[in-house]
RNA sequence: GCGGGAGUGGCCGAGUCUGGCCAAAGGCGGCGGACUUAAGAUCCGCUCUCUCAGGAGUUCGUGGGUUCGAAUCCUACCUCCCGCACCA
């Protein structure tokens, strides 16, 4: 390793330098004329403090995938920003007793010094953070836009609440079955309280359906939002409720109180006829109504009800419903397993073609009735299990020998409640936190005029001075807080909540096109030139939440008329982990490997191109010692060899060598070509490494030919140059080029690669057979080896076999007159390709056979030390030559 | 339960869409060799089994099937990972 440093390059040196001339040059600044750039994105970070590896892989994608692209000639958007509100920045500022503002841009600060050094090559000038007012008045700009659409509304609602963060959460951000703070993993209890809510739920439809179109996503991320917006098309009807009329006469002499029509949700209208009973959640009003007057029920209500466990439970009451298509009246339950927030609250019960319903009946007594069988005459026995199927309608008065999906559209045209509805799991975005660290929402609370939207021209609305508090520091900035009504002139307080930062995040993309306007959000026209985003790259833990929440947000802004586009991002790639030791690399676990200490001890292009190698972008991978290490020694050896090349210019022959190693080239450079489209960089760098092995062998069998071998040098360079762009950089200057090779053109093929897998293929079995047979036969030190090319008259006879689709290929190969000629031979070796027929391939031609042996001669002479020669079928002995095939050389060892 | 993804040689991992030089790329680990005083680095081989000239056999979660031919297509099952879920 010292001898290595001593003859290698210094890492530190080399990527200061370069960063500076990168940035000296604005290599990577685009103008705000360029004609529709291609857009390269990777979520923008939260401003944690550090750079961890996670980032470091995101932006290395990102990265290389964007300096590809301009090399191949594209003017390339690619921006950074920061994701700078947030609650744990309050966290830090009390921890270090400054405030949250300071200890942002101080992260800030930091972190692009991190990105700095990373050779990221990014657009600075477009660098945006969403903590800015200059970013956030156009979360307010938007909240009033989206009122006035009427996509806004504020309601008392039931709320996730982190009694830890002190702060509501969406939906979205509650965790798993124990339903934890994403954030902070505590328990989330619920509070009523008066929140905004975004109204997203106006585009589910869209949302859901547009998952179809973008197939450029993973699909499991797809599938994760549909699962989310949980769309499930079904029917409303109502069933009458009241009092069953034994009940009322045992009790008084009243008439049976009624409690008139409720309604349920179903998907399977189909199976009305066996609803056999009805069932209320404990929080609908009708229990509500019960368990203040029937102990039994209140009892249920409030102490055996258990929505969580997995016994379904209910009491019953002394209700009946009345089904609507039989007319008969079932009992009504008031029962654990219906969720008020589920559909109405209340539900038809189908025991004999619902597992849950039929577990409830079974436990509950009440009757199971098949009204849906596969087909007429085989009714199922329900008494065990429900049969859960569409089939047709048996048991079902007029509808008996319908099919479910006809029954369901007859049925919710014949029964006068019922309309067809489609139910989203997708609720309405909540966007109120009660925390200092975010967007004000622009509102103004008045007794006289209620809620009313701050004057866009009073934008933006500043957060005022931090105060450490337990509760919201905004509740005690009473000066802030104090204001007059933009209506009515009279006294107001302001809305002392703040959005959630997924505000900030679901349109940030938008910012970069014009991040210092400040007359809109973003300049229209070249947004609708620019977007959507082409490539995408980010965590899979954005599935859901922020990709929903910034295709909502392009949907509506769309809808404002302000952009033709409906979806942000073209193409989407999620990132995997990137693992110590087969876990998660965290600080809790105290596994983490610091890039900084990477970068300090190899240098960012052995980080980057050990990253961009160990995996595809979207798998995990196992952080290795061994595997930085090799990846630095790469750059060493690449590096050393072109130094070597520039202090002494070889002056060796054009020859067959020369050829082979410029048809090497070739194939590499196609083969990247394709490897960086994919976003798939380990093949690339494979390929490039092996090409610089190679030009390593070339070099240390002879002298190579000069112009080849700069070839070999330029291109593995400037195939490296999206990883490893500092190095790079450094080795095209010492190869004499004066441009960056950050602008370089991508290298293209000198000749044509189409048939550079058979060659390759060739040369490979050709070495392969020479190694078998020393081996096997147990050649201890060959002398001579002799390669023979099979004549051109197998090559026809091979073309005809091809080619051929009659029975007996003999036939057709024989009728050819020079073929016939040949005799017995042609004969038996056309017997040959009969028997193999079906795996014929075709073969290159016995010249190029000739010509790709003879490149490759130098290959075996290196590795047995022995004389080659390759040798067309006419001029070897005749024994030797006969067996020589098409793809399949005859070989002499002596 | 519903839906999605996956099971390949000691390990990691390509190949599967478009069946055929696929005993299956590449890497790691292991073995042998060159270089070196030595180690490291580098380079060259080997790394399923048998084999006396390039041969043969058994392999790609398991069992069936289609085909001249299956890691690749179909089918059933098993296992693992992920998302959703008393969702009406």
């Amino acid at each position: 390793m010292q001898d290595q440093d001593q003859r290698g390059f210094d890492h530190g040196e080399i990527e200061s330098r370069w960063q500076h001339e990168w940035a000296d040059a604005g290599t990577f600044h685009i103008p705000d004329d360029a004609d529709d750039p291609t857009y390269v994105l990777g979520m923008f970070p939260y401003t944690s403090g550090e750079l961890h590896m996670g980032h470091v892989r995101n932006y290395t994608i990102t990265d290389a995938y964007a300096r590809y692209r301009k090399m191949r000639g594209e003017d390339v958007l690619h921006p950074i920003g920061w994701d700078s509100f947030g609650l744990p920045a309050e966290n830090a500022a009390i921890e270090r007793d400054t405030n949250p503002r300071d200890w942002t841009m101080q992260c800030i600060e930091t972190m692009r010094e991190q990105m700095r050094a990373m050779g990221f090559g990014y657009d600075w000038e477009r660098e945006i953070a969403t903590c800015e007012p200059e970013y956030f008045q156009w979360n307010q700009w938007l909240f009033t836009r989206l009122y006035e659409e009427g996509l806004v509304h504020r309601e008392a609602s039931e709320v996730n609440w982190c009694p830890s963060c002190e702060t509501v959460l969406a939906d979205e951000q509650v965790e798993g079955d124990a339903e934890l703070c994403w954030r902070c993993d505590t328990p989330v209890e619920t509070r009523e309280l008066d929140q905004w809510f975004w109204g997203i739920t106006e585009y589910a439809d869209e949302l859901a359906d547009d998952i179809e179109r973008l197939g450029g996503w993973p699909d499991n991320v797809r599938q994760m939002q549909e699962n989310w917006i949980g769309r499930q098309p079904g029917a409303r009807l109502e069933f009458d409720v009241g009092e069953a009329r034994s009940a009322s006469e045992d009790s008084s002499g009243d008439e049976p109180r009624e409690y008139g029509p409720v309604e349920v949700f179903t998907t399977r209208i189909d199976t009305i006829y066996g609803a056999t009973f009805f069932a209320l959640a404990p929080g609908h009003p009708i229990s509500e109504e019960l368990a203040a007057e029937n102990e039994e029920v209140r009892q249920f209500v409030e102490e055996e009800a258990d929505p969580e466990g997995d016994e379904p439970k209910g009491v019953k009451t002394d209700l009946t419903a009345t089904n609507p298509a039989t007319g008969e009246e079932i009992p009504v339950f008031v029962a654990d397993f219906v969720l008020s927030d589920v559909g109405t609250g209340a539900l038809m019960g189908v025991p004999s073609h619902d597992d849950r319903d039929h577990a409830f009946a079974s436990d509950q007594g009440v009757d199971i009735v098949p009204v849906v069988a596969p087909s007429p005459d085989d009714v199922p026995d329900v008494s065990e299990a429900a049969y859960t199927d569409d089939g047709v309608l048996v048991n079902s008065g007029d509808y008996s020998g319908t099919e479910s999906a006809a029954a369901r559209e007859e049925l919710t045209r014949d029964i006068d409640s019922a309309t067809d509805h489609v139910q989203y799991r997708l609720r309405d975005w909540g966007i109120s936190r009660q925390r200092y660290w975010g967007t004000p929402i622009p509102v103004v609370n008045c007794d006289d005029c209620g809620p009313v939207m701050v004057p866009d021209e009073q934008l933006p609305v500043e957060l005022p001075e931090f105060v450490q508090t337990t509760g919201n520091p905004l509740d005690e900035a009473t000066e802030w807080k104090e204001t007059t009504c933009p209506d009515c002139g009279g006294e107001a307080t302001r809305e002392t909540d703040t959005m959630d930062t997924f505000v900030d995040s679901s349109w940030y993309f938008l910012r970069y096109v014009s991040p210092d306007d400040d007359e809109a959000p973003f300049d229209v026209e070249r947004a609708n030139e620019w977007m959507p985003v082409d490539q995408y790259v980010g965590g899979i833990e954005h599935a859901v939440m922020h990709l929903l929440y910034s295709r909502f947000v392009t949907k509506a802004i769309a809808d404002m008329e302000l952009l033709e586009h409906r979806e942000p991002f073209e193409n989407l790639v999620t990132q995997g982990m990137v693992l110590a030791d087969g876990e998660k690399m965290s600080k809790s676990k105290g596994n983490g490997v610091s890039p900084l200490a990477i970068v300090e001890e190899y240098g960012a292009d052995t980080a980057r191109l050990f990253t961009m190698q160990a995996a595809r972008p979207e798998r995990d991978f196992d952080w290795s010692e061994t595997g930085v290490q090799s990846a630095y020694g790469f750059l060493q050896r690449l590096h050393e060899t072109v130094e070597a090349f520039v202090e002494s210019s070889p002056d060796g022959e054009a020859d067959a060598t020369a050829d082979y190693v410029a048809r090497e080239i070739d194939a590499t450079v196609a083969s990247a070509h394709e490897s960086y489209e994919a976003l798939t960089f380990t093949e690339a760098l494979r390929e490039t490494r092996d090409l610089v092995g190679l030009l390593r062998q070339y070099r240390e069998h002879t002298d190579p030919d000069a112009e080849t071998f700069e070839r070999g040098l330029s291109v593995a360079v400037r195939l490296l140059a999206p990883v490893a762009p500092h190095v790079a950089e450094e080795l095209w200057a010492t190869l004499g080029h004066e441009e960056f090779v950050a602008e370089a053109s991508f290298p293209e093929p000198a000749g044509d690669v189409s048939d550079a897998e058979r060659e390759r293929q060739l040369v490979e079995n050709t070495r392969e057979d020479v190694r078998n047979i020393v081996d096997v036969a147990g050649i201890e030190d060959p002398e001579r080896v002799t390669i023979v090319v099979a004549p051109a008259w197998k090559h026809r006879a091979l073309d005809i076999a091809v080619e051929s689709d009659a029975p007996n290929v003999i036939g057709e190969i024989m009728g050819d007159e020079d073929l016939r000629s040949k005799g017995d031979e042609a004969a038996s070796y056309g017997q040959e390709l009969q028997n193999e027929r079906q795996s014929l391939n075709r073969a290159l031609t016995p010249d190029r056979e000739l010509a790709v042996l003879r490149q490759a001669v130098w290959l075996v002479e290196r590795e047995f030390d022995a004389e080659v020669s390759v040798v067309p079928a006419d001029e070897a002995d005749e024994d030797v030559a006969k067996k020589a095939a098409p793809n399949r050389p005859a070989i002499r060892i002596d």
